[in-house]
DNA sequence: GGCATATAGTCGTTTTTGCGAATATGTATT
DNA sequence: AATACATATTCGCAAAAACGACTATATGCC
């Protein structure tokens, strides 16, 4: 009785255009597994506050991240689109994410951060990563 | 014995910004199981031949086809990229692109154009498209 | 309220992309 | 070699994307 996916609709231009800059496939990467806010984008990647946070608006119009208010801070995290051929490619994107040098670096850097947040300045005080599994999106 | 895929040093950006144009997305959904010839293309999506050429050769540069002549007709195909993950983002979209219904509609009217090239001005002596399995690239 | 902090959005500019029109190349035919 | 045809490339422009600098908003704390 399952209801037949509405794979019409869906703009898959738009939604390949969000991977086609290296910005956001590094903040995708770095949100594979965890919640992040983020401070700690813009500590690890070393770039601009705006450009991060207009990277992170670019995903979220385009319905591949979520965004969570935590007091100061906004926490990002993947979410599965609803339309069953993005979320197998965005899945399959993650794992190959996973596979790159350069993105492993970034992780890297993100673990060490964690572990010593107060050795960056800037997240002293900011609230760490946290583990989650991507939600799925609500109703389109 | 196997050689371990070098999985750094390829281009995501530059990878999935082939796939952020609807005309490409067509192209490859045409492609999904055939060789075909350029004036196909032209005929089917009903745009200008330079525009077919140019997003055809953006596809060739970005790895995911490539080109046989025979004779006036150069005829494209899809290509497997050595790049594991590469391959396995381009399998799972062409799976994707098989469910789009504008892209149902393509593929329709290309069965037509294969049955009828008759009926077609510009496809009267021009080869038929061939079935083919998607070939593996030779070393980047 | 006033100030500090974290993040988002705007503005003007630079860069990139996609396009149609025109032109060039390569192949077959006569 | 002249011509015709299929395809590729170039050129100039218009639209879109990305960026840094700046400004605006939201929250927390005194």
């Amino acid at each position: 009785m399952g209801m037949a996916a509405k794979s019409s609709s869906f703009n898959m231009e738009r939604f390949f255009q969000a991977f086609g800059d290296n910005t956001r496939l590094r903040l995708l990467n770095l949100m594979r597994d965890r919640e992040i806010c983020v401070c700690y984008f813009v500590e690890i990647l070393g770039q601009g506050q705006p450009k991060i946070s207009r990277h992170l608006a670019y995903l979220r119009r385009a319905g591949i991240v979520a965004a969570r208010r935590d007091g100061k801070w906004m926490h990002y995290r993947i979410v599965m689109p609803s339309n069953i051929g993005a979320a197998q490619v965005l899945s399959q994107t993650l794992a190959w994410l996973a596979e790159d040098r350069s993105m492993q670096a970034d992780r890297v850097r993100l673990s060490k951060a964690c572990c010593y947040p107060a050795k960056f300045a800037a997240l002293e005080a900011a609230p760490l990563p946290v583990p989650v599994n991507c939600s799925i999106a609500p109703e389109a």
